[in-house]
RNA sequence: AGACCCGUAGCUCAGUUGGUUAGAGCGCUACGUUGACAUCGUAGAGGUCAGCGGUUCAAGUCCGCUCGGGUCUACCA
């Protein structure tokens, strides 16, 4: 069954998905014994395409599964989509405008607006499912779930009647971040800054003179604040005045002191405008001040501005207002000003602070049962992180979840858009108003015209997937009674890992952890891990307009395989750590995966040579003699050791660089080479060692490579399927010290023998005649000697007793384990005593750094114990070494 | 304005709790390919670990400052 020239990942890739999926072995088992491992799937946008973050994503998740799986481990993947309801119903709005539609919301209504919506997320669903696939992941499909499926909307409102019941939900006029272009709120989060030219202009305003950047807000000014120590406007504090605005209104001011006015800034004087400033409201509100709202919802100026200036866009009416207070000679001056705008990270058009009637999530409240106390959200979210029961990887970013916290405010969570989970709440005239997931059974109840904030329903995504449709269906129940009859989720939560972008840390991950712990009572996952960003080779953020450096996943996949672009973006990956993908990675990958795949066919070629007709499964590296293979067992078992680390230190760009390493400088370049020759060609057991170990790497490789190594799997005769096999774990009984130092200082004879090669300028097809003279464990030099022969192209190799001296005569190499002599005609006797005055000048450099360190009486007594005898073992080799040197040089 | 991260070979990065003469991949140079290798192999060049100071017997590693690059948060009357 002789393997095809290379791997063709376009001809297996799908048909090993599928009997994978087949197999069942995507699907946990809620009964079984095992213990969990889970992860939820980070929902990608229901309607989008696979990036390169998701890509990321998909590997590094599947990486960690196929890991724990093989590791004995019940792998649960929650693979799901999120309905993204603003970035969903803009795309919908906006492709019935392009059909010629003007006003899609208006003409179409909620209920159909709304069902065109359902049908587009329906017909392009599919998109991003196919496209997790084919990155190879293996989650549980038959637990899929959406967002907006119905036992994910019970939990949505059930949470929110708990949290309005318990006051942490509540509805308010305060100040909200208003996007007049999608005619909705958005969360803080949401917003995004930047700096744009602008001016500044400070105007006579009674007795003051005040500074700002939004002259035509200043009509909605209630109040001057100054600090209650400044000299200059002490005896104004209390008093209130008039302010004629030129062709607007006249307003009325009162003069507050207030310790967040900054006397060093500008004059020491700052009018407060309420209701278009977070900070100015909090005043106001302090203070208790009117607010005067002069901006409308639909971005223009208000009534409130008089007629003059009412209707105006705020830019119109800012040039307007410019002008008329120029001309009343009111303006004291105007100066270029850096001015920092917040736009809509969705719209990218400038955000307006209004007042608005809002539901806010209470973040300061301390209203949360947690350990016998009542504590805020804020506090709980501060604690399970602090206490250590949620570790964030990398740790540096705890300080940043900490900093928001910080600064958290009250979470604004209705949105005025129509695609989203609708806010369960139901109004019947003025007075009545109910909170549930149904409406009361009587007549005249209408619901609440918002839908909640996306990230609402994303916070209790690591929980309410694992509700179960039927218990979520049944009317009745409350919150615990829904989680406590729900089987995944007594199972299977806390989840064990949320791995995601840093981008999305407060987003996402922080209102998972508020959420959950609220209405579960448990934390959503122990371990966050979060990944960096994918940038192209410049360092930019991938963008499709960049042709040359955008990788596309699905393009990549499509011509290389989906192996190719797990490795790549797998390899260097750490957490935290932003990765520069580009095109020398790829091919980097595909390299590896080609040595891999030749690799197999020499070791199936050996594997049947030696044991033609033995059951490969059965071959067991036991009762191992040779060192060579000795040496090849104990290496694989300090690589399956390192790998295991550093998968549980989740620096899986170093686990996949450290089987890297092994496989091809240990397993390809000498082990596969050494089997070529006798006497391990000819051994029995060699045929049980190299498979076993070839078996093995093919197990580490899987989760970074899962097609290729599946394929080889079957190709090769092992057991089952892989995705399935036991990882490797390291074997005790694989502990050689001596073989694995004797075949090391054979290693070190090879280089040796082909630098005295290069440096002679010997052709490569020359066969030279070597002469070994060990200084120690001559057997095992003697038991290498094909191997050594082959590798370093000698057609005679001689060992000499232990302890005699190499012969003048010859070219010589010296090493702490031997001397070699190689014999060639017109040797280059210059080039040789250059090599060796080299090598003596390193290691009386070394040997004197060595002493100097040894004489020094703190080192003796205060260095650790082993790092004295280190030096000192080090100190004794580089004098023999240096002694032979130093005899060799001398006879010539 | 504050916080955080980064600065190691031409490029991309490793460097574990401080302890051999600082590593790998790619690239480069030279040579060669004997059948596992859309290649691969061998050898080689290339680093004052951004700079300064400190702690220590010992600093790429810990601390402080400076410079350079990046990110985030806040605020800007």
């Amino acid at each position: 069954m002789a393997l095809e020239k290379y791997f063709e990942p376009q001809k297996y890739e799908r048909e090993i998905y599928r009997r994978w999926e087949e197999s069942g072995a995507f699907v946990a088992d809620s009964d079984s014994e095992k213990p969990p491992f889970v992860i939820t799937m980070p929902p990608p946008n229901a309607t989008g395409t696979l990036h390169t973050g998701h890509a990321v994503m998909l590997a590094i998740e599947d990486l960690m599964i196929r890991w724990k799986r093989m590791s004995g481990y019940e792998a649960l993947w929650v693979p799901g989509t999120d309905h993204a309801a603003i970035a969903t119903e803009s795309v919908v709005i906006r492709n019935l405008q392009a059909e010629g539609m003007a006003d899609p919301r208006g003409e179409l209504g909620r209920e159909e607006l709304v069902r065109r919506i359902a049908d587009y997320v329906a017909n392009s669903q599919g998109r991003i499912r196919q496209q997790i696939r084919a990155m190879g992941s293996s989650c549980d499909w038959s637990r899929e779930r959406y967002t907006m499926d119905p036992q994910l909307h019970r939990c949505v409102d059930a949470v929110f009647a708990r949290m309005f019941r318990d006051g942490l939900i509540y509805r308010g006029p305060r100040i909200v971040n208003w996007d007049p272009h999608l005619q909705t709120t958005i969360s803080d989060d949401e917003i995004y800054y930047q700096d744009r030219p602008a001016k500044f202009y400070t105007m006579r305003y009674g007795p003051f003179l005040v500074g700002t950047s939004r002259p035509e807000t200043k009509p909605g000014d209630t109040a001057v604040a100054v600090h209650p120590d400044d000299e200059r406007w002490r005896e104004h504090i209390g008093k209130t005045y008039e302010v004629p605005w030129p062709k607007g209104p006249t307003i009325t001011v009162r003069v507050i002191a207030d310790e967040h006015v900054d006397p060093e800034t500008g004059t020491g004087a700052l009018g407060v405008t309420p209701a278009h400033s977070h900070v100015d409201f909090e005043m106001a509100e302090k203070h208790d001040l009117p607010l005067i709202q002069v901006i409308g919802e639909d971005g223009r100026m208000t009534e409130a501005v008089g007629e003059h200036y009412a209707g105006m866009t705020v830019e119109e009416c800012r040039e307007a207002f410019v002008a008329e207070i120029e001309q009343a000679g009111l303006m004291e001056k105007v100066e270029d000003y850096t001015q920092s705008m917040s736009l809509c990270y969705r719209s990218k058009q400038p955000v307006e602070p209004l007042p608005k009637e809002q539901w806010f999530v209470a973040v300061e409240k301390p209203a949360v049962p947690w350990r016998g106390r009542k504590v805020s959200l804020k506090q709980v979210m501060r604690e399970v992180v602090q206490s250590g029961e949620i570790h964030i990887l990398p740790e540096h970013q705890e300080k940043t979840y900490f900093h928001w916290i910080d600064n958290l405010r009250d979470w604004c969570i209705s949105r005025q858009i129509w695609w989203g989970h609708r806010i369960p709440v139901w109004y019947r005239g003025e007075e009545d108003m109910y909170v549930g997931h149904r409406p009361p059974r009587d007549e005249g109840w209408a619901q609440d015209e918002d839908t909640l904030d996306t990230w609402f329903s994303s916070a209790l995504f690591t929980w309410s997937t694992l509700v179960d449709p039927e218990v979520g269906a049944e009317a009745g129940l409350d919150l615990s009674e829904i989680l406590e009859r729900s089987p995944d989720f007594q199972r299977f939560h806390p989840t064990s890992v949320m791995e995601t972008g840093y981008d999305i840390l407060f987003f996402w991950v922080a209102r998972m952890i508020l959420m959950t712990i609220y209405a579960t009572g448990e934390i959503p996952f122990r371990t966050v891990y979060l990944h960096g960003l994918v940038l192209d080779v410049d360092g930019d953020k991938m963008s499709k307009t960049k042709h040359e450096t955008c990788v596309d996943p699905m393009d990549t996949i499509e011509e290389t395989g989906a192996d190719v672009m797990r490795l790549a973006l797998l390899s260097g990956n750490a957490p935290g750590k932003d990765l520069k993908l580009g095109r020398e990675r790829l091919i980097g990958s595909k390299r590896l995966i080609n040595k891999i795949w030749n690799a197999a066919k020499l070791t199936d070629a050996t594997v049947e040579r030696i044991a033609t007709a033995c059951d490969r499964a059965s071959l067991a590296p036991d009762r191992v003699e040779h060192p060579v293979n000795r040496w090849m067992l104990s290496r694989l078992r300090t690589l399956v050791t390192r790998v295991n680390r550093r998968l549980q230190d989740f620096t899986f760009g170093d686990a996949a660089e450290t089987i890297r390493q092994s496989f091809w400088g240990e397993l390809c370049d000498f082990y596969l080479e050494a089997v070529k020759v006798e006497p391990l060609s000819e051994l029995e057991e060699t045929a049980a060692v190299l498979f076993h170990t070839f078996m093995a790497y093919l197990k580490l490789w899987h989760p970074f490579l899962p097609f290729v190594t599946e394929k080889l799997w079957g190709e090769l005769g092992g057991e089952g399927m892989l995705i399935n096999a036991p990882w490797p774990q390291p074997d005790d009984a694989h502990v050689w010290p001596e073989d694995a130092n004797d075949v090391a200082a054979v290693l070190r004879l090879v280089v040796a023998v082909r630098g005295i090669r290069a440096e002679q300028e010997l052709e490569p097809a020359t066969k030279l005649k070597v002469e070994v003279y060990p200084k120690s464990h001559a057997e095992t030099f003697a038991a290498s000697r094909a191997i050594v022969a082959r590798l370093v192209r000698a057609e005679e190799i001689h060992f000499a007793t232990v302890g005699s001296t190499a012969p003048t005569g010859a070219t010589v190499a010296i090493d702490p384990s031997f001397e070699v002599a190689v014999r060639i005609g017109e040797a280059d006797r210059e080039a040789e005593s250059r090599r060796l005055k080299k090598q003596l000048d390193d290691a009386r450099r070394h040997l004197s750094e060595l002493e100097k360190r040894l004489a020094n009486e703190s080192f003796l007594t205060r260095a650790k114990p082993e790092a004295v005898a280190r030096t000192r073992a080090d100190a004794e080799t580089q004098r023999t070494t240096i002694a032979s040197i130093g005899e060799r040089l001398g006879q010539t």
